[in-house]
DNA sequence: ACCTGAACACCGTTCAAGT
DNA sequence: ACCTGAACACCGTTCAAGT
């Protein structure tokens, strides 16, 4: 067999993400395998081969639709009026929410580890700061005197605190806690951090 | 060939967990693989198989070293004396440290997950908790009247927030960021959420 | 009794050869 | 031109058979 046709190089691509996707969530990143993919899509292993670099590539690719997600979730009822701080304590919620309610994607952002001769590329690099970008948005009313650095560090110290806390917690390394748990350390980790970074400031 | 009996299975563990340990700090844990460390301790794959259940107990139990090296380093030249609130950043600053300096043994123990069918063994379980009880009595002091309960949600929130920090900075997700960066950020974190922790209590 | 080594069922990746 | 499928160089794990 050979010269089917039957889909554009672009289609077949859209093809094995989705379906790629699909092992991911069902059996998380260790069911994921080119084999089982081009077979899902009713292709051979070498086709995969003419439209993703790699397997790393096209995990590559399943993380930025990931990353498209939650800032979707991030961004979507963003209700201006809200107290500035309640928002914040909203967004680890929805960053925690979202790490449990779709483990396996959001596991597969932080499996991949960028290799020294393939580093990551700017168009996956701009998608990861733009979701920290709204975190850094949301930190700025509530510290107006602090300067950017200021802020952006703090951001990033607040973001890594509630991502660490979800990990642990997903993976279990605190113990068999539930969202809940994990929802009420991220906001003691938050509410408290604010207070001496706000109060604090000159 | 057959029955060499040149080592008891004791022996072969210790030689295999050894050279497993040399293979993770050079290569990293994709560099692990059975037929290496077999081959590299003078045995055949199916020896491993006689000492350990799998390669993921024969992790375990790298892992189970690397925290008894950790809690060493923590509780090392400690120095009662010291402000309380020193000591704890000081905590974070030799964590840190621990980790950027043994990358892919401080990886290795948060790559493993535990599955369903296997779950943690106890034995490890309190090999993480001691860790983790170290980073519990050096907080208790700088928040007497927070009960008990209090005081260890504190912990949690903090020690995760600071193993967040510290896996975004090594594995560049905050861009390229160096150990230095990363130590500040984590004190950031601990010197701002202690303020709130500590003013704040009843 | 102790260990081997060959086998099984998989991998990611490549590329000559078919249509 | 487009895709195949067989090949290569690996995996983890098992277990009959050698000494």
């Amino acid at each position: 067999m050979a010269r089917r046709n039957d889909h554009s190089h672009e289609e077949i691509r859209d093809m094995a993400l989705a379906a790629a996707e699909q092992i991911i969530v069902e059996q998380g990143s260790d069911g994921l395998t080119a084999r089982k993919v081009a077979s899902e899509i009713g292709y051979t292993v070498g086709t995969l081969y003419l439209v993703f670099a790699n397997l790393d590539d096209l995990i590559m690719h399943i993380n930025a639709r990931t990353l498209d997600r939650l800032h979707q979730l991030m961004t979507d009822g963003e209700t201006p009026n809200r107290i500035e701080k309640d928002r914040l304590i909203q967004l680890g919620q929805i960053y925690i929410h979202f790490a449990h309610s779709d483990p396996h994607r959001w596991a597969l952002i932080f499996e991949h580890r960028p290799s020294d001769d393939r580093p990551t590329p700017d168009w996956y690099i701009e998608k990861a700061m733009r979701v920290f970008a709204v975190v850094e948005e949301t930190l700025q009313p509530l510290a107006p005197r602090r300067t950017k650095s200021e802020l952006s560090q703090a951001a990033c110290a607040l973001w890594a605190g509630i991502h660490g806390i979800c990990i642990l917690g997903i993976t279990q390394k605190l113990g068999d806690v539930g969202e809940d748990s994990v929802q009420e350390l991220a906001k003691s980790l938050m509410v408290n951090y604010l207070s001496g970074f706000s109060n604090n400031q000159a």
